[in-house]
DNA sequence: CCAAAAGTGTTTACCCTACACCCATGT
DNA sequence: ACATGGGTGTAGGGTAAACACTTTTGG
């Protein structure tokens, strides 16, 4: 017990958020060796006292300016391959956030620059994100992807308010494939629980949208499932 | 950079197997304080040039004297809470790993007794065990149970090659609740490429089974859904 | 022949897809 | 009136639950 092999142990996020019209994901750019200069995803040390969430929590309001309380927040996965940071053995705790599209201030507490990037973009371009983040993003993605089919997750890109519309647009940015607006409207609002409506409508151009919040379940039954890509055609030119 | 909180990490194994008709789960029981006396996951840390994976399979041989050859491992999840480990600040990654019923040698390297003890008891006698190791082995539980459903990981459990009912009583057990063996049948021999049939029979009593090995599918589609325990009547008495 | 388990067929209900159609607003 | 999206109805196909029934062995 009196020795052991000391690590360092850190959190890193993978935030994402719903901006015009695209997956967008929070980056931070590097400004200290290794990696200078680099994109990387936004985290930093665990502190002694401080419990992995809470560090997670910590490291979102400092580096991305989001409260908490508005954000969805889970762990994704633990990273800590011997040589993932060059300058000490280090273990990162991932966490997995999803945030509506807030007026947030861009730029945290450090001096580096953070930046929303399209994550189509990141991932036409190969990416290059510092140390092993593009593996993180990429579990990231796949979660979150996965975690629209049955739970009410999606919301949490949306604000408080929303449309069965607004709800519509995030699976299909998300998922980047287009669904049915009849059959989605008809599958959310049925599931029990899942969509509270507010008797209120909004209007922005033709017949004015009920508006809904999130209700108390916190599993969409029978799941909404991902239009299978290949099923029968794999190719979509021609 | 000069300067970080260390920690000590750790990996813990949530070993599960089926056993004489239970589910049943691998613990170690304690040689040393604190929590000397009680049982315990298999564990132990992470070596300064290992990866996790790498040091779960490592505790999985010297723990369990299982193979890693012969055994579905995967990460679970991480917990760092400040206190789990009295002596120091530990962070521990949890892996989930399921076994077939082999002639394992029950205990490992450590002079600690080892032993399968039944999920059912443990659960029925509040269970007890060190550290956050109860929360561990109910994470561990859930997403051996969700697994199921959509995946080939319920064969995990069984030899090589097995038959329906075998994979049957695996879903049974591990759910804690009887399937129909004729759509059961139905549903695993008609998803494709899940089950490749060896053309060979086994008899035991009643007509002989088919004998089959895993197929190439990583996922059952459509996946096996597990019977909604309270859809309508919550109480199994009366 | 009977018991026991393996495996097939059939019925019914539900859910999903696709799309026709109507509704409520702004211009 | 018409354009625009919101929302409902409905027909057809597929999957699942329940259970009758046939098959293949051992006693």
């Amino acid at each position: 017990m009196a020795n052991y092999p000391p690590f360092a142990v850190t959190v890193d996020l993978v935030v994402l958020t719903v901006r015009d019209g695209a997956l967008k994901v929070l980056a931070i750019r590097r400004s200290e060796a290794p990696f200078k200069g680099r994109w990387a995803l936004p985290g930093g040390f665990v502190r002694p006292k401080e419990d992995l969430e809470g560090a997670a929590k910590r490291e979102l309001e400092e580096e991305a300016g989001l409260k908490p309380r508005q954000v969805h927040l889970e762990q994704l996965a633990t990273y800590g391959a011997p040589n993932r940071d060059p300058r000490m053995r280090t273990v990162t705790v991932a966490y997995l956030a999803l945030a509506p599209d807030l007026p947030a201030p861009r730029a945290g507490g450090d001096a580096a620059a953070a930046d929303w990037l399209a994550v189509d973009e990141l991932v036409k371009h190969r990416s290059a994100f510092a140390f092993d983040h593009n593996q993180i993003l990429k579990d990231g993605l796949e979660r979150a992807r996965a975690k629209l089919e049955y739970s009410p997750l999606g919301a949490s890109f949306c604000p408080a308010e929303f449309t069965v519309a607004d709800l519509r647009k995030v699976y299909e940015i998300v998922w980047g494939t287009p669904l049915d607006p009849r059959n989605f409207h008809r599958k959310v609002t049925g599931a029990a629980d899942f969509l509270l409506p507010l008797r209120r409508t909004r209007i922005e151009v033709g017949r004015p949208a009920e508006l809904y919040k999130l209700g108390s379940a916190r599993l969409l039954h029978p799941p909404m499932l991902r239009p299978t890509v290949g099923d029968i055609d794999e190719s979509p030119d021609r």
